[in-house]
DNA sequence: GCATTATAGTTGGCAGTACCAACTAACTGG
DNA sequence: CCAGTTAGTTGGTACTGCCAACTATAATGC
């Protein structure tokens, strides 16, 4: 059974005890997402490892160095937030992107116990080199479409990052923040 | 300057001498298309962090439980390349699915030296949890949009997957499949 | 101005991810 | 049956990511 139906099959009818068309349609389209939401996920977790590695930092130092070049400059804490990182997981990333001289830590002109970080020129010249790669790709994907598709795609990958961003309860790493309903057995 | 328009805009002029309309949309989409799929990459990674670890599972075990639950069983190098990974890495893995018994290793009936991988009930029931969980999430997502936007935005997706799965050149993990561009300083 | 409290980062400890290289066991082909 | 291949495991290393404990600097309170 690979499309693997869950118990939660419309789920407006269990909660609300009405089951209509308009519900299993979107019960459909769930799973249809699932499985294509899925598939990008894998797929793009599968090119970050392999693309970054050529240029000798890691995707989670990939994603550090680019808040650090779209930002300018950043305090840990305010990096590690960015990231969703706890700030000691945070300060190892930095560690590693220093030692390969990408970044550099500063003294903070106001706060002398924060830390200012900066890209260095041969940071920023990474990034901006692995972000054209990126663009390659993804122009030529992008390519393959019309151009009206194309601008429906972009707008509703944008929606469903802001619906998905929203839903985010930020609370620093610790655990189970959304949902509850696995109360049946542990 | 936070969109950071990189030198490789309008790559077709750069490669071909000659700079339309056509390819400047194109070029704006996909920088569009870029900073959204960045988005939703960082927005997913945070998501699956945050909730699988409420079920005692990593999110590479999680990856690896659902190939197992969704082919039913798998030998190692088969699962290692359904996940994109080392064989040594796919093996340690199994190793922590073993000691938390979703999952079994098995003798191979036909070939001594193969492993027989398959989730254990409680693997499958656990996966089966998540799955529901992660369907309850993308339904509510999904319900803030209209029908026919819902549909467009599954078969989008899919072809974006679609596409980009075509690209991947599968070498085991081995590193720089594509592209080269950055033959200028190392 | 000095004790208290809060905040910013670092370090230690632990488990997991992920790679390569070296190894064992088992199959395959002369 | 012996060389070569293939399937997995183990050793080694580096990185990720968390919590907890720590240091140093600020901010607050009296």
């Amino acid at each position: 059974m690979p499309p693997t139906l869950p118990a939660q099959t419309n789920l407006e009818a269990r909660a609300t005890g009405r089951s209509d068309a308009r519900a299993d349609a979107l019960d459909a389209d769930t799973l249809d997402l699932h499985r294509r939401l899925t598939e990008l996920k894998r797929v793009y977790q599968f090119r970050d490892r392999d693309r970054i590695c050529c240029h000798d930092i890691s995707v989670t130092q990939c994603w550090a160095l680019e808040s650090l070049v779209r930002r300018g400059s950043l305090t840990l804490n305010e990096l590690a937030s960015e990231l969703f990182l706890e700030k000691s997981t945070a300060s190892r990333v930095v560690d590693a992107l220093e030692r390969k001289r990408y970044v550099r830590r500063a003294r903070h002109p106001r706060d002398g116990r924060s830390v200012l970080l900066k890209p260095t020129a041969a940071g920023a010249r990474l990034y901006g080199t692995i972000e054209s790669e990126m663009l390659v790709e993804e122009r030529r994907l992008l390519s393959e479409f019309d151009p009206e598709i194309r601008r429906s795609m972009v707008r509703l990958i944008g929606r469903l990052v802001d619906a998905a961003s929203a839903r985010i309860v930020t609370r620093g790493g610790t655990c189970c923040s959304i949902g509850s309903l696995s109360e049946e057995e542990s």
